[in-house]
DNA sequence: TTAATATTTCTATATTGTAGAAATTAAACA
DNA sequence: TGTTTAATTTCTACAATATAGAAATATTAA
């Protein structure tokens, strides 16, 4: 074996799809929507973690926006890696 | 959250997607086919069991073939949940 | 300098994944 | 008719992942 878990894939799916800026809670907004189910905050990270961990994602760290407060965003992307498992998976569904 | 788990929801599209006796052996061997992956047999075992405990499947044993030895097979269908879950998670893809 | 806030990081417990040995049961064979 | 062989499932244990939310961090505003 060895897939993406549920959640590694859901929240991968979604950094593929979303328009908006990719960082941590924007994705949690975003499959929050996308899947109309709650997600609590260290469903998205570690998710974000493992995936960063495995390849599959890579991340850097934005500069401070001129919002009030707070730690700096975590934007990630897709690796070509990340997109191969990405599509095989969607490949059986279509079959 | 709640989805089904990935190896719950792998039998599950087997099951439904098999021509071939959906019985255990049977299913072990489509699913290989259809992931190009090694699955052992509590890996086929212990979400079949998962996924009836939830209602997903239902199962009913068969009587004996003339071939030669063995336990009985235990035959699986959806039910019209399991159906509905693999659906739900079908339709994410898709848009 | 402190308070408020946005965000991530950390970590612990519950649940699920994964492997394969053991048990079961029936046919074939001697 | 007792024993061997084979097909299949059941059991169970350890590893890995899911899931929740508190704590830490870093920045702006007061």
């Amino acid at each position: 074996m060895k897939y993406l878990s549920r959640p590694e894939e859901l929240v991968l799916l979604t950094i593929w799809k979303m328009k908006e800026e990719p960082y941590g809670v924007n994705i949690r907004k975003y499959i929050t929507k996308m899947t109309g189910k709650y997600w609590s905050i260290g469903s998205i990270y570690v998710p974000l973690d493992r995936l960063e961990n495995k390849g599959y994602l890579t991340s850097s760290l934005a500069n401070p926006t001129s919002e009030r407060g707070g730690k700096s965003k975590r934007y990630y992307e897709l690796t070509k890696e990340g997109l191969k498992q990405l599509q095989e998976i969607k490949k059986i569904y279509q079959a």
